[in-house]
DNA sequence: CGTTTATTGATACTTCGTATTAAATTTTGT
DNA sequence: ACAAAATTTAATACGAAGTATCAATAAACG
């Protein structure tokens, strides 16, 4: 990472350093492999790919900075199935939003979002700065939906 | 748990047993906990609460309430501070919305959410059904925008 | 009641994330 | 280009959160 032009660096790698974070191995390849798995990545799978591209990363600095970005907004931790480790996904321009399968856990993303006015409305309401959302729905897909019904919440619906 | 008149039962007790879940006392008393406790919560929170409420109950009970009452929506894991573990939240009526102040974790419930249109739009391009959501603004309380900076990423901005 | 079946409690275990600290890197200023 | 100052890192050992297992129990339903 030594003596890098700014004009190449990509629009979180700029966040990061307009932030006064330095701009580290570390942090670039994570951010790397988040981009490069797309979507919604576990910690398990950045580390496994942090650890293919740059297997000097310790352990530690890969959650450190998934950390960071979080406390930065732009990754978001989000819980798509069992209790257990979020997945992280990219926030692109501060917004996400996305439909959670209940039925089989797949997640649909979605681009429009009307929600310019309820912010706005909320930071004169509230005294508050929002910079940026996560939106998520939950329901069944249409592929669940014409399944024959898997689950005992509906076996016994007749 | 034994013989109970139905007309008693909140409603996510009524949505366990439409869900075809029997109604067992390690159910019960995590939902009371969480109702008791109220807002986030975390499983930490919860296990403490329901051992105090009835020690008889084993932790792994509480895990698998948890992850019972998030498969049918009842409850949602949710992401406030570090990295570790979720904090989880009632869905009222399918609906949950909140403020996240990236300076100081706290949160901000609100109650007015203009997503019907969206949802239904969604429901009809995707073919999709649609049972709640989640909403999550994140920014700068009134407060902390008040109070000094106390952050890196603004110390360097003069 | 008694039968059927889902669910539990206990415990041992795995795994994920963290604390620690000396060493290495990035930044900045000359 | 270089060196000083400050942040960040890698390595490792550690702790805590959640899970697998399975015999025992309790809910549901007639
Ligand atoms: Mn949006
Ligand atoms: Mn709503
Ligand atoms: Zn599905
Ligand atoms: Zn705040």
């Amino acid at each position: 990472m030594h003596h890098e032009k700014s004009r190449h660096l990509s629009p979180s790698l700029l966040r990061l350093r307009q932030a006064g974070y330095k701009l580290t191995e570390a942090r670039v390849v994570v951010l790397n492999a988040i981009e490069q798995l797309g979507g919604h990545v576990t910690s398990a799978q950045v580390l496994e790919r942090v650890s293919a591209l740059a297997p000097n990363i310790g352990r530690a600095s890969v959650f450190r900075t998934l950390d960071l970005l979080t406390r930065l907004g732009i990754v978001r931790p989000t819980y798509i199935d069992s209790s257990a480790t979020p997945r992280y996904v990219l926030m692109r321009d501060g917004h996400h939003h996305h439909i959670i399968c209940t039925s089989c856990n797949k997640t649909i993303e979605f681009e429009d979002c009307g929600l310019d006015a309820i912010a706005k409305t909320l930071e004169e309401r509230l005294n508050v700065k929002l910079t940026g959302h996560l939106l998520e729905f939950f329901g069944v897909c249409a592929t669940c939906q014409a399944s024959i019904p898997l689950h005992k919440e509906e076996r016994n619906n007749p």
